[in-house]
DNA sequence: CTCCGGCCTA
DNA sequence: TAGGCGGGAG
């Protein structure tokens, strides 16, 4: 089932005559601001406390696979010499409820009524990702730059994002070698005004070194790897893998598709993107990890927004569980409207 | 669960 | 103008 293996190195051998470079940069900032978030959910229904106690750590057999990469070779598998905080990759615990659930039969008609409604009308998504600045790169920069604008980019609107890699760009900032021997501040004051950008800029010369010591200058190209660089989590070291490295290891999935996996019933109720994640890949048919989150991402900024979901204009409401469920909050809560209710 | 840092809107 | 936005980390 995992062909990792062989996609990798496929991948790599054809990655000059491969007509799939396509996308340098790609990366999804969703944007959305509403109401404040009113917790009125008395009629949601609360499905069963779960029991989340397993001690089962699922180990994936997979990445040991750097045979015949012509760059990493030797490199990829050393340990960093350095001395960094590596993430605790939390594993995610193997829920018994997801073995017995089992995906809505009708979920090809609901991703088609998506993409019916995501063609109509264009969400922030669509616009453009930031895939222009990187194409033009060689692969082995242009990695680069895809792992450092998927860093600046959480949280961050597209054109911030776009500005400051074109930045980088400019002052030759976008390679390792001279992020790690530039000043912090310049680096700083480049990216400014992506959010986080103090960290951000930390987290960069900190990737620069470790790429440096321990890729050859290159990225790595397993998903632990990724993980282990400061700054990446999931979401964008699923991302990277996709755009980087073409390497489809799991479904890069955001709030956005956390929300609206969970009001489809696609999940069983999760409670982290993490966990979605997972009970995604279960049934979700491999073909779709990738376009299911600039498909869901969009909908969920013009449709089946965080609250107030706009379940009147969705072609699919007659599928979706949740559908008008969440009232309007219309006045404050805290009055305790409960109480006076009658 | 909170903070980070800017930005945009109600 | 207060606070929502939202990935990552503590």
């Amino acid at each position: 089932m995992h062909t990792r293996l062989t996609s990798v190195k496929a991948e790599m051998a054809s990655s000059e005559h491969n007509p799939k470079p396509e996308s340098g940069i790609r990366v999804f900032v969703r944007k959305r601001r509403l109401r404040k978030p009113q917790v009125i959910t008395e009629n949601i229904v609360k499905v069963e406390p779960q029991i989340i106690t397993e001690n089962i750590v699922k180990v994936e057999p997979q990445d040991q696979k750097f045979g015949s990469l012509p760059d990493i070779e030797e490199f990829a598998y050393k340990k960093p010499s350095i001395s960094l905080p590596l993430r605790k990759s939390k594993p995610i615990s193997n829920n018994n409820d997801k073995t017995e659930f089992k995906p809505p039969s009708d979920w090809v008609k609901i991703l088609e009524g998506i993409r019916e409604m995501r063609s109509l009308e264009d969400a922030p998504v669509d616009s453009m990702g930031c895939e222009k600045a990187g194409n033009s790169l060689p692969p082995k920069e242009r990695r680069f730059a895809v792992l450092v604008s998927s860093l600046l980019s959480s949280q961050t609107k597209d054109n911030v994002t776009h500005g400051a890699i074109q930045r980088l760009l400019d002052n030759n900032l976008l390679n390792p070698e001279t992020i790690d021997t530039a000043d912090e501040s310049a680096i700083q004051k480049l990216i400014y005004p992506v959010g986080f950008y103090t960290r951000k800029a930390s987290n960069m010369k900190k990737i620069a070194k470790i790429s440096l010591l321990n890729y050859h200058g290159d990225i790595p190209n397993t998903l632990e790897g990724l993980l282990s660089l400061p700054g990446i989590g999931p979401k964008m070291a699923h991302l990277v893998m996709n755009v980087a490295w073409n390497n489809v290891q799991g479904i890069c999935v955001d709030t956005h598709v956390h929300r609206i996996c969970n009001r489809l019933g696609w999940v069983p109720k999760t409670k982290t993107p993490e966990e979605t994640r997972e009970a995604l890949q279960m049934w979700l048919p491999k073909e779709e990890w990738v376009p299911i989150n600039p498909l869901l991402v969009g909908f969920g900024q013009t449709i089946c927004t965080p609250l107030r979901p706009s379940c009147g204009l969705c072609s699919v409401n007659g599928l979706c569980p949740s559908a008008f469920q969440e009232a309007t909050p219309k006045k404050k809560s805290r009055l305790k409207t409960e109480l006076s209710e009658s």
